[in-house]
DNA sequence: GTGGTCTAGACCACG
DNA sequence: GTGGTCTAGACCACC
C-alpha cells in the first residue's frame, strides 16, 4: 500500500477487492481473504483492513457472517450494477478533468492513436 | 468553493489557477490575482488561498515579488512542461485505472463512440 | 523558540530538525516527533510545527505516513546530500560575503587563527 | 535586485552602500548616489531606496544634507567601526552556523584548504 | 493517537 | 497596496 498517496489506504484496500470482482476473479458468494490475512498480506492495521469492508458492505458488495468471515454478495445483479456504474463513473470524471483543464476532444483521438488504443 | 467537498478548497483554487494557465488566459509573467481580492472573490480565508499558491510556487508554476503579488513564471519552459505532463498523467492514470478494474479499449471504444468523441 | 526573532519559528524549527539530522540524531526512516508533541515542547502553535514540517517535506527531507506521522526520508542519498550542499553552501555565501565587502583571504586566515581553529 | 530572495531589497540596496565604503569607492564626505537615480539604476520604488538610505542614516554611516543629497559620514571612525564590526559579525554568525549544523573545524579547514585560501 | 484543512483575526515587513 | 507569519481553536479523515 501507499502510505503517502492521496488516496486512503482503506480505499485502496476496497479497490482491490472491487477490481478482483471486476476481473472476475472473486464472484457472487466468494469469501473474501480474512481482515487478519489481509493485514498481514498488505501490511496494514486490521482496523484499516475492517475499514474497507465496512465500506463495501454498506454499498451491498460483500456481506459477513458472524464468526466465519466476509463474502462476495449473492446477488449478481448488485455486481452487474458494479460494473456498469464504476465504468461510467471512471469514464465522466476522466473527460471532466480533461476538458476542464482546456484539453480537446481532439488531443484525446490523438493521443489513443499514438497509444494503439483506436487507429486510422 | 465546494463544487467538489472531497477535494480540499486550497486545491481546487490552485487548479483554477493551472486551468487558466491551460486555457491560455495567464501566460507566462502575468500577475496572479492578489491573495486578498482571491479570498473575496472566491469567499475564503485568505489563509487558504495563500495556501494554494504556496503549492503553485514549490511547483515552479508561480513566483512572488516582495510587497508586489504574485506572478506566473518567466519561464515559458516549465508552462509548455505542465501542459505536456499535466495531459499525460490524465491519460495514464485513467488507463491504469481502467484496466486494474477490468475493462478493454473495446469497452473504451465503444463508450467514446457513444458520446460521439470518436466515430465510426 | 525566539533564538533569533527575524527568523521565522517555522524556519528555526526545520532547522532543527535538519541539525538533528546532520549531527547523527536522526538517521533514514527513523519517527519525527509528532506535530502535536513538538507543539508543546516548544510552546508554539500546531500550525506553526506544520509549516515547519511541510517545508522539509517539499524538500524530500521527511515523509508522512497517513494517520501515523511524519518520518526522516528513507532514501539515505537525499540526506547524503543534504549534508554536502548545506555545507557548501554555508562556505559559498560566507566566502561571497566576505570578498564582496572587501575583506581578504588574510584577513580571513588571521581570524581564523586568532581563535585557534588552525594555527602557526 | 532579486525579488524573490530573502533578503529584503532595502536591505540589499544598503548592502550595495556598505561594500562600496569597505572597497573603498566611497570615503568619509563623498555623495551616495541620489535616491532618484538609484531608483532608476536597480529598477526599484524610490520609497525601497529611501528606506535602505534611513536605515544608514539611522546607523549613522550616512547623513542627508536638505535639497541636496545623502552624504557619507565625515566621521572616519565611524568607518573604521564599521569594517572591523562587520568583519567580526560576518566570522562569528558564520562559525555559529557551521557548528550548530554539525560541521568541525576540520571540516572547515579542508574547504579552505581545497580552495586554495589556506595551504599545507 | 496521527496529520490535514479551514476559519477568524491579528500583526508585521515590504514596496 | 502586497505577501508572510502566527495564534487559537475547530472539525475532519485516517490508522
Amino acid at each position: 500500500m501507499e502510505y503517502d498517496k492521496r488516496i486512503p489506504i482503506y480505499v485502496q484496500i476496497s479497490d482491490l477487492i472491487i477490481s478482483d470482482i471486476l476481473n472476475g476473479y472473486l464472484n457472487a458468494g466468494d469469501p473474501v481473504i480474512s481482515v487478519r490475512d489481509a493485514s498481514k498480506k498488505y501490511q496494514v492495521n486490521p482496523n484499516t483492513i475492517l475499514n474497507a469492508y465496512k465500506d463495501l458492505e454498506n454499498r451491498g458488495l460483500i456481506y459477513t457472517k458472524r464468526g466465519i468471515g466476509f463474502f462476495i454478495t449473492d446477488e449478481q445483479q448488485k455486481l452487474d450494477d458494479l460494473r456498469k456504474n464504476k465504468f461510467k463513473k471512471i469514464i465522466e470524471s476522466f473527460l471532466d478533468n480533461l476538458y476542464t483543464m482546456g484539453y480537446s476532444n481532439e488531443d484525446l483521438t490523438n493521443a489513443l492513436i499514438e497509444r494503439g488504443i483506436i487507429n486510422e
